[in-house]
Formats: C-alpha cells, structure tokens, sequence
DNA sequence: GTCTATATTGAGATAGAC
DNA sequence: GTCTATCTCAATATAGAC
C-alpha cells in the first residue's frame, strides 16, 4: 500500500467520474477502499476536498502541458495537430480526470474554492483560436471558416471522446488521426 | 395558467437540465412553481416521474423525426445535411430536453423504466451511419474515413451545441451551417 | 388542488475508543 | 490510522385537514 490518501483519491476519481460527485457517497468510497466512511476523514476534511485535490492537479497538469505546446514552433497546422494530439494524450493518460472535469466544472465553478476550474476553460479557448487564426492569415486554413465555431468543434469532439467506449481494435492513435483528419480535410472527395 | 401538471414538468425540465436531476430538489421545483413540495405528488407519483414525463416524450419525438428523415430521397450529403438540421433544430426547439438527455441518459438506461433512452441512442447511430455509408459507396464520401468515429464526431458536435452561449450575433441556422460545412469539408484550403 | 405537519430514509460529518 | 457509534441535517414522500 502506497499512500492511503492516493488511494483513495484513486478510487473517488473513479467513482466520480462514473456517477457523478452528488451521487457517490461517502460510504461507498469507503467501502470501495476497504475503510468505512469515517476513516475518510482523516485523509480529507470534506467530499468536496477529495474533488478539490483530483480537479486542482488535473487542471495545473493540463494547462502546463497546452502552454508548453504554444510556445512551440512549426505552422499552424503543426500546432494544431499537437494540440489535437494532446487532448487525447489527457484523456488517454487519466480518462477519469477529464471526465470529472467536463461533468463537474460548471456548476462547481461557482465556488469560489473552484475558480480555478474558470481559468482551465479560458486558457485553452486563447491558445487554440490563436493558432486557428494564425493559420488562416498565413493561408493554411480557409478564410471563411468561423474561428469559434471551430475552436468548440474541435473542443467537443474530442472532450467527448472520453466517453466513447472504444470501436473495437481500434488504438488511440488510429483514433486521434481520424479526427484530425476529419476536421482539417473533411469528408467529401476532393 | 394551462395545465398544472405541464407547467410543473417545464418548470422541472429547467432546473434538471441545469443543474441536474439528483441536485434539484422536490422543494426547489415547487418554490418555482408557486407550490409545496407535498403538493407536487397529487401530480406526479415521484420525482423520477417527472424526469420520466420528460424524457420520455423527448425520446419519441426525436426518434419519429429522424424516421421521416431516414426515408426520405435525396442523395447521400443531403440527407446528412437534413440529419445535422434536424439534430440541431430539436435543440433550437427545446434545448433543456436535450440537456437532460444528455446528463442523465448514461446513468438513468440501467433503470428497467427507462430502457428506451437505449433505443433513443442506437436508433440514430444505426440511421446516421446507413447514411454516411451510402455515401461512401456512391462516391461521394472518402472511401478512407472511419464511418463509426465519423459518425460520433458529427453526433457529438451536435450534441455539445446545446451547452454553447451563442457566439455573439450569430443565429442557429449560421451556426448549423459551420457545422455541416466544417465537417464535410474541413477547414484546410483546397 | 393545496397546505400543514410529519414520517422516513440517507447522507455528510464528528467524537472517542482501540 | 481505523473502527464504533452517533449527530445532524436535508431530502423524498405521505396523511389528513381545509
């Protein structure tokens, strides 16, 4: 046994993400860690804290890794692909965080405990439209396209890839390409 | 005032596709319709009634007005236009609807109740996917897209617009028409 | 058809023994 | 650090008066 308070941070995310915050309970955590519910709150003061804890580390993580990737060099198709390719890397790596983040951000957000979960938001949303414009004033992309119709295009599809059950044999990568490919080439034939 | 019980199931349909069905409370839901909580029961048996009254209605509207569009003639990228307006029209139309669908869906199917929230899932993908497939044997799709992460690409596009603020000044019918067109072809210059 | 009042259950959280 | 036991509160739901 590691650390029992990673443990439990674990099983919570899992649980979490699968049934929502409000309707996992605190005896369920437990009985899922082999504790009861009291033993918790040695750990942790609250439910809320155990939420705190997963969402601050997933949203410091995130945010770190979109600001390395914007400061890279290469076109903007280049950039975008990296981006793309990144937000699957998230969900791939910790499909249980981004889960929790995109059920529970909202009305979280709120609290002013949470107002971190604002800034995970926007911070992204400057970075990709940024490069989506970028390409278009060098030429790559086309002019008429909508750059924030685009930008949350790209967001939700791949925000909601966490929730696919994977199509069989298929691997994340062979999965990341189709999206990319899907959304900078499109589906009708040239 | 119409009927009591239909003022109640839109005052609830409201309050659950904000903030879900498991944080609103039978109280909340008669404060905002002027009555008690107690009072609710002379119209509804339970609160999962209400949310059955919803959805359940939801759920055959949606499939009915993808039928219609199923049997229609057209070649491929028109009926797909027709999916995609249709998806998003019966957002425009009653977006909290679809919100609850979309919150709850997941977690409500493994209730016996509600097993036709599982039809209203696979009775669009099999519709959706018939389509794209047409038009990759008729030549009008590349014959190299992914028809099942294509399809939950569109989907989930379409899904998430019903969480977008508006981007500013821009109506449903411009922003279903991004949509379509980022989509069947894509945002690279040609 | 709505209210008053309350039964009942389940949840988060705490105190103190071990 | 975990358990036993329990407090407290909030939520769904019910019974019966009006």
């Amino acid at each position: 046994m590691t650390d029992r308070r990673e443990e439990i941070i674990e099983v919570a995310k899992q649980m979490f993400a699968q049934q929502g915050v409000k309707s996992t309970t605190v005896r369920q955590i437990g009985a899922s860690t082999g504790l009861l519910s009291g033993s918790l709150y040695h750990h942790f003061d609250s439910k809320l804290d155990m939420v705190d804890a997963i969402l601050g580390r997933f949203c410091t993580e995130m945010i770190e890794s979109y600001r390395k990737i914007a400061v890279s060099e290469g076109d903007a198709s280049t950039r975008l692909r990296l981006l793309v390719r990144q937000g699957l890397a998230l969900i791939a790596e910790d499909p249980a965080a981004v889960r929790m983040f995109q059920r529970e951000a909202e009305s979280l957000s709120s609290d002013e405990r949470f107002s971190y979960l604002r800034a995970a938001e926007k911070e992204p949303e400057r970075i990709w439209t940024g490069v989506i414009k970028e390409g278009i004033e060098a030429g790559e992309f086309r002019a008429d396209i909508d750059v924030a119709v685009t930008y949350r295009i790209m967001r939700d599809v791949i925000a909601s890839s966490a929730r696919w059950h994977k199509p069989s044999g298929k691997s994340d990568d062979r999965i990341a390409d189709t999206i990319i490919d899907v959304i900078l080439n499109g589906i009708v034939v040239r």
